[in-house]
DNA sequence: ACTTTTTTATTATATAACCATTTAATCTGG
DNA sequence: CCAGATTAAATGGTTATATAATAAAAAAGT
């Protein structure tokens, strides 16, 4: 039972009144009357709207500006400014309790290869002529992209898993997709920083652009379990080939390294004073 | 493109003291040299290893504490504590970008659809003695209570999924179930609060119950695919019926009212200074 | 002896005034 | 007409000080 999500409000809770103030700008902006783009207003006049005083006020500019709603900059015309929306908030979060409690690669795995084939079935049900020409689009880029930018072909191939589930028709699947997605990347780029894993991969490539292209095949001609299946039987295929380059279970590490670990933050030289 | 993740780095960014402290403390709780229960160093204690002030330091801990991975307490023996892991902070970040989506109730629910059969599947494949004994357990206490405590009865129907994913052996899964559950159930409470929908729920609640009881059978019977389909039908079935009660589509509204709208947040009285 | 109340030290919360830094627009000189 | 110095407007950060809350310890009452 302790493992249940965000227990009951916890009823007689101090609100704090940073938390107050972003909790009303955040609900502003989720509910669009504040839109991306839209200059908040600066400190000062925030500050005299709430009636607070500058570090509280900057205490909810922080909070927010941790959640990627707002970004601040500065210079005469700086502000905090209402970030187009963005889902690296909900990542690191994601991220972060995935970590604690120890999950592995291969568990994200796992849950890909059971999240994206229903949405690649879902796809062969509405058979949209516009989804289906991007997705072949995206192989044919990728498929030139093989022969001289493996940077690009890479960034192509993870490209055609996300237009899967963003064209599936479900923004929840799309979004735990693209969560998932999220962090086997940074994982990868943590560990081995994208090395082609071995010789013999151009074959591997063009094993993989085949299999997309059956993939879509299949979504035309309008057959979701036979999709869902062989995009299972795909998936599972890669998954096994990128995880046998690991020993044995890794645990995700979402947050490796703060900033290179500068133990003192601020400068300790203290002001110097000129002395005019 | 412009949907993707969390972009590259971002390159040349100004990282701001108090996201810096944030950061670093976050490093040292996720990677468990900060373990719940723990108690920070009083503010001014921290103020001083990180070499910068009282402001920027609150500023730091208000991030920690919005993520949730802080809670601030006051008094004698007060302070910042690393708080036991919970998902509401994931829950409030995936829930605020799936809302200014314009998500739907129905989008949440096909996905639950989508994921949580395949985790009852899951539990046919590896027979968990203790995990059936624990589904089974939570059938018989829910048939109790469907006599005389509809609330708990409520609960306990919840507490069934939860432990199907739970025990499923896969923690992203078990993750992304609690996350659709947890709004779905803020959005119910939100709007009718947990009114049962009409009469005749009563054979309801015993057809739903004797569901949940095949489901374990199955699993028990170790047909994996046999139980994946049982419940999705179930799910399906529940989830017309949940929907029904609904005009058109629901876009959800997690954040409804920040605090009951009080504008103003301060209080306006500035400090009377009462003149020495 | 044990419970209840009061005190008190410790801690967070909040305000005010201040200086530093950044950035874009504007003014100036060639 | 353009390049560089100036300036204005905004955030970033610090110090100092005052207030409120709370939990533990001490005191009082039964």
């Amino acid at each position: 039972m302790p493992i249940s999500a965000s227990d009951r409000p916890a009823a007689g809770k101090r609100p704090k009144a940073a938390e107050l103030v972003a909790a009303e700008l955040r609900h502003q902006i989720v509910t669009g009357r504040l839109k991306p783009g839209d200059k908040l207003h600066p400190e000062n006049a925030l500050q005299a709207e709430f009636a607070i005083s500058r570090p509280t006020m900057r205490e909810a500019l922080r909070i927010l500006e941790s959640e990627s709603l707002i970004s601040i900059s500065r210079g005469k015309h700086g502000g905090a400014r209402v970030t187009a929306i963005d889902l690296s908030s909900a990542a690191s979060q994601v991220g972060v309790y995935l970590q604690i409690e120890g999950t592995t690669l291969q568990d994200l795995w796992l849950a890909r290869t059971i999240i994206e084939p229903p949405a690649a079935g879902l796809l062969a049900v509405q058979r949209n002529p516009a989804a289906l020409a991007e997705l072949e689009a995206n192989i044919t880029a990728a498929r030139e992209a093989a022969q001289h930018d493996l940077i690009r072909y890479a960034d192509l191939s993870a490209e055609f898993s996300m237009l899967i589930t963003r064209h599936c028709g479900n923004k929840t699947i799309h979004l735990f997709a693209s969560l998932i997605y999220d962090i086997i990347r940074r994982q990868h780029e943590d560990v081995t920083a994208r090395t082609s894993t071995k010789a013999s991969v151009g074959k591997l490539r063009e094993e993989s652009l085949r299999s997309r292209q059956m993939a879509v095949d299949l979504m035309r001609s309008g057959n979701p379990a036979a999709v869902e299946s062989f995009w299972r039987s795909h998936l599972e295929h890669m998954r096994d080939l990128v995880l046998a380059a690991y020993d044995g279970p890794v645990t995700i590490a979402v947050l490796s390294h703060p900033a290179g670990k500068p133990r003192l933050i601020g400068n300790v030289k203290r002001r110097a004073r000129p002395a005019a």
